[in-house]
DNA sequence: GATGGACCTTCCCATGATGGGAGGGTCAAG
DNA sequence: CTTGACCCTCCCATCATGGGAAGGTCCATC
């Protein structure tokens, strides 16, 4: 199977597969005299897992540590719920600290008329805000 | 005021504020006969604000506009409450999302003994799981 | 008035996941 | 054999951010 074909069975694009293969995630099977990927059930397999794993959020770090206790038949279950007991945790902070931007603006624009006139409790607050003391700056996977 | 000085003032790092410079979000006041950025009371509020911005989670497009939308005396409010409330639904729709990505690993988790043997319903899910039709991938500004 | 250290400048590079595109080779159907 | 769809590699761009090099400036202390 070609990269086009392995990219519509696995919904990831082409670029993407490439990119994979670049930083030796996931390999092709072989090339074929032409120079062409040749990719076969197991990477296809590998390829929709790592769409699975990306569409629950998981980081390409996390990505690559799941799929190799994946390949390894015998890794501990133990390994594996750490990571997604570790990435549920991310998360819920994630969400946490979302839901405060949220609830601070929802608040502020609940002040604001939002009418012709220039009085704007939101901006007054950007202008003088207590700011309190950074919120940690996260990156995201997805 | 040098741009170190005003780094510290207001918490955004010196490189940042030479970026701000570059793409012409907030510019020094004036330059030094040595060439140093010169900043005064109007730009270091102007970097605050920004910050506060940036802690509230607002992309840099939308904080270009808050900031242009607050250089306006005569702006009104309804502009800024309409960014605001879009943000906020943003936000919404990111941590419905993120909630979701949340629930599910949470029930694989349960699910899963974590001990040494390797049976794992995470990964078995991620083998065969129903991925149900691409969420979408948002960027994130914070 | 020199020296040293803290500061400033610009320029270049890297990140991570992704897409765009150029330039060129390959394959299969007509 | 031609044509169009596909593949290859290589380069560039994104966006906000940091690292670092090479070189100029400022100020306090000797």
């Amino acid at each position: 199977m070609n990269i086009g074909q392995a990219a519509r069975a696995t919904g990831i694009s082409a670029k993407m597969i490439r990119y994979y293969d670049e930083i030796g995630l996931v390999r092709p099977a072989a090339r074929t005299e032409a120079n062409y990927r040749e990719y076969d059930a197991r990477q296809v397999n590998e390829l929709r897992f790592i769409r699975r794993a990306r569409n629950l959020g998981f980081s390409m770090a996390e990505i690559t540590r799941l799929l190799s206790l994946w390949r390894d038949r015998e890794r501990p279950s133990r390994e594996v719920k750490a990571i997604a007991d570790r990435h549920v945790a991310d998360l819920d902070a994630r969400i946490a600290e979302m839901q405060a931007m949220a609830d601070a603006l929802r608040h502020l624009s609940h002040c604001c008329a939002g009418d012709d006139r220039p009085d704007c409790p939101i901006l007054a607050d950007l202008t003088a805000g207590s700011l309190p003391s950074d919120p940690p700056r996260r990156s995201r996977p997805s």
